[in-house]
DNA sequence: AGACTAGAAACC
DNA sequence: GTTTCTAGTCTA
């Protein structure tokens, strides 16, 4: 008598674990795959799972146990290599495999589709068949017009026939036409010359390429301009020979059509794009082309990162330090940098990780000899670095926060026809509004935050949980006059008006930016020449190039030299060298103007005299010295509940009960603190913080910590979450 | 007694 | 995640 057949099949959503389920009568287990989709009942309901495993034993009584009520799938759509990243990425951020499949996974993915590739339909005129009857002017014309053109995708027909489809249907009825579907995808496009490499690309294309099917790691630095674009449009070149694909991670915001194209016209292979900017359907077609191999190279954000490639065969993380590859909303919250590498490891290929400024972690990671470091030093096309110029902020007078020198040189670029760009990380109009009399400023009354005012709609605005209220008359303390005080891009967009009457200015943050195209046509603005001053926050920084921009202002940075946040100093660095590197791209010098009332900042002045490099270097020994990454992993429980103090409480539970796990497993459990904005969005919120010296003894303490912090939480008011490696403030 | 509800537990 | 169960309320 043979054992039967268990499935362990993974729910893809919230569920915190996997159901058993026997395998449908008449399918031999030989047919059966991890990875395959099965149709269950959960339940009442019927829902879409993917078995996790194939088994012969279970836990679970015999009488409990349904049956997988069909198969969807004939292979697995989660390849085995996928699976088990899954399933490591599950274990390590301490999440149930469903959780994890349902960020891996599109919407029709998850809902059962099979794997589609978009199609166009082209219709085209068959011999024979019974013509139409002379009174059918429509039909004739129509199939007038199809015979002359030959054959025509239903978009031309649609075009010329609003109303085609009808009239198709009788010619088609009538066996006059025909119908076929062609894949949509993307074609590869007639191939542009590909750029010649420069020796040092060239030395890094090739290092890479060398070990083309094992796992290596690879830190690509290379300054702004210096061609990074042209060794990844090569190494994925070299995939496509190898008949392998090729995955290009790039964060949120970089992944303009300008990359797109650049990428379509060099490659020989499909390229497709997977961003959260696209319907279900387009995601869906782009999942199902990795699957199937018909894409060769995928450019996408986070996501990307668990597509279920046929054949990878490399990997590249473009601006590795780049926060936004940390999901730090949902209760999943991963870093697709770290998972790339992961997958790297697991599907033994090369990964390239690419920056300007790389994170503290890998440039750790370069200098222990895990990573190969490779430098890209020349600038394309001969440019200059920019010159750095610090300003002096204190005793300087400010007009609308712009200070003399900065606008001196703002009106010599912009007589000499050149561009300028002014980085100020701070959207609205002004970001307090206070009390004449008493000096009472407004604050939210949800979150510990103040509250912004915005001139495009006269409100007062909360950044951080997105209210908006009108501005009071007076104060409701002692009834004195309000004013504004500080300063955001909308108030420096007509200040700059005023200034420079016959300049172009083009805004680009948040607000001005509220729908798809607007930042593409800002930027075709600024690139175009049409625009002579680009104003902005960090949307604006990142991946563009504008040869004509040779001035860059940093109106004011100051904030993050003080922060409580202790990676605040690595990313100020990181944000002053990208933004400065918008400067000078193209033939004429580059110059960066650096406001600040603290122009003697010891970290700053390395920076600025000694690059990023050193100014990185000197932050590590100060990390080792304060116990934190990269020598140190850390990890934080969150909680949040309605009333003060309650999630606190439940985290000082949680603490007390994880001393002999922490004793255990080599772990530091922090008491819980009040987290740095304690209140948001009318909750309250705490944290707890761990930090061990291994990977595994912080993972070891969390899997036996976190069942027992569920136990607690449960029949108590609190949310929670656990965030492994945060990025958040901690 | 029955209607209703919030919270807990089960779902295989 | 959704559905079901349970124990507690509230109403006639």
């Amino acid at each position: 008598m043979t054992a039967e057949t268990i499935l362990r099949v993974a729910i893809p959503s919230a569920l915190p674990e996997s159901f058993d389920y026997l395998a449908p009568a008449g399918v031999s287990a030989a047919a059966l795959s991890p990875g395959m989709r099965v149709a269950v009942r959960l339940g009442r309901q019927a829902r879409v799972g993917v078995i996790a495993e194939v088994a012969d034993e279970t836990a679970v009584a015999r009488e409990r146990l349904k049956s997988v009520e069909r198969v969807l799938d004939e292979s697995p759509v989660v390849p085995a290599p996928l699976l088990g990243l899954l399933q490591w990425v599950a274990r390590y951020y301490h999440q149930p495999l469903g959780g994890v499949l349902r960020t891996a996974m599109p919407l029709l993915a998850r809902r059962g589709a099979p794997p589609q590739i978009p199609q166009t339909v082209f219709w085209e005129c068959v011999a024979g068949g019974e013509p139409p009857s002379p009174r059918a002017v429509k039909q004739r014309a129509l199939l007038d017009y199809l015979e002359d053109a030959g054959r025509l995708d239903e978009a031309a027909l649609a075009r010329r026939f609003p109303d085609w489809r009808p009239v198709m249907r009788r010619l088609l009825h009538r066996g006059l036409v025909a119908r076929h579907e062609e894949s949509a995808m993307p074609a590869p496009a007639p191939r542009a010359p590909g750029h010649r490499l420069n020796r040092e690309q060239q030395a890094a294309v090739d290092a890479v390429a060398a070990g083309f099917g094992e796992f290596h790691r690879h830190l690509l630095e290379g300054v702004t301009g210096s061609g990074k674009t042209e060794v990844y449009l090569a190494l994925c070149e070299q995939a496509l020979e190898r008949g392998e694909q090729a995955l290009v991670l790039v964060p949120e915001i970089a992944l303009t059509a300008q990359t797109v194209e650049r990428f379509r016209a060099q490659l020989p292979g499909t390229v497709c794009v997977f961003h959260s900017g696209l319907t279900d359907r387009e995601r869906f077609h782009c999942w199902s082309a990795a699957l199937s191999g018909d894409a060769g190279v995928v450019i996408g954000t986070r996501s990307a990162v668990f597509l279920p490639f046929k054949r990878l065969g490399l990997a590249v993380v473009d601006e590795e330090h780049d926060a936004s590859y940390k999901q730090s909303e949902s209760s999943f919250r991963y870093h697709a940098r770290d998972v790339a590498i992961k997958r790297a490891q697991t599907g033994s290929l090369p990964v390239v990780l690419g920056s300007a400024t790389p994170s503290l972690e890998s440039l750790h990671n370069a200098l222990e000899g895990r990573y190969a470091r490779r430098h890209l030093t020349r600038r394309a096309a001969g440019a200059a670095p920019p010159r750095w110029r610090v300003i002096d902020l204190r005793g300087s007078r400010l007009e609308d926060g712009l200070s003399p020198p900065l606008l001196a040189a703002m009106r010599d670029r912009l007589a000499a026809r050149e561009q300028v760009l002014l980085f100020l990380n701070r959207r609205g109009y002004a970001p307090v509004m206070l009390c004449r009399d008493c000096g009472g400023a407004l604050s939210c009354a949800r979150c510990d935050a103040r509250l912004v005012y915005h001139l495009r709609d006269g409100r007062l605005h909360c950044h951080h949980c997105g209210v908006s209220s009108r501005p009071p008359g007076a104060c409701s303390g002692c009834g004195g006059d309000m004013r504004l005080v500080g300063l955001g891009t909308e108030k420096v967009e007509p200040h700059l008006t005023r200034l420079f009457p016959e300049t172009g200015i083009v805004r680009i943050d948040t607000d001005a930016v509220r729908r798809k195209n607007e930042v593409g046509r800002g930027l075709e603005r600024v690139r175009s020449g049409d625009a002579g001053i680009a104003l902005g926050t960090r949307r604006l920084t990142k991946g563009h190039a504008f040869p004509a921009m040779t001035l860059v202002g940093i109106v004011n940075a100051d904030q993050s030299l003080f922060a409580a946040d202790f990676r605040a100093i690595e990313r100020l660095g990181q944000l002053i060298v990208q933004v400065g590197g918008r400067a000078g791209r193209g033939a004429a010098a580059g110059e960066v103007m650096l406001q600040t009332h603290h122009p003697h900042h010891p970290q700053l002045q390395v920076l600025l005299k000694s690059g990023y490099g050193a100014f990185a270097l000197q932050l590590l020994p100060q990390r080792e010295a304060a116990q934190l990454p990269p020598y140190r992993h850390l990890a934080v429980i969150r909680a949040r509940s309605a009333g003060s103090g309650e999630a606190a409480a439940f985290l000082d539970l949680v603490h007390r009960s994880s001393e002999e796990f922490a004793r255990r497993h080599a772990t530091q459990v922090f008491p819980p603190a009040p987290m740095m904005m304690e209140k948001k969005a009318g909750h309250y919120r705490a944290q707890l913080l761990l930090s061990a010296a291994a990977a595994h003894s912080l993972n070891a303490c969390l899997a036996a910590l976190l069942p027992v912090a569920a136990r607690l939480a449960r029949r108590r008011k609190v949310r929670w979450h656990v965030d492994v490696d945060p990025c958040e403030a901690v």
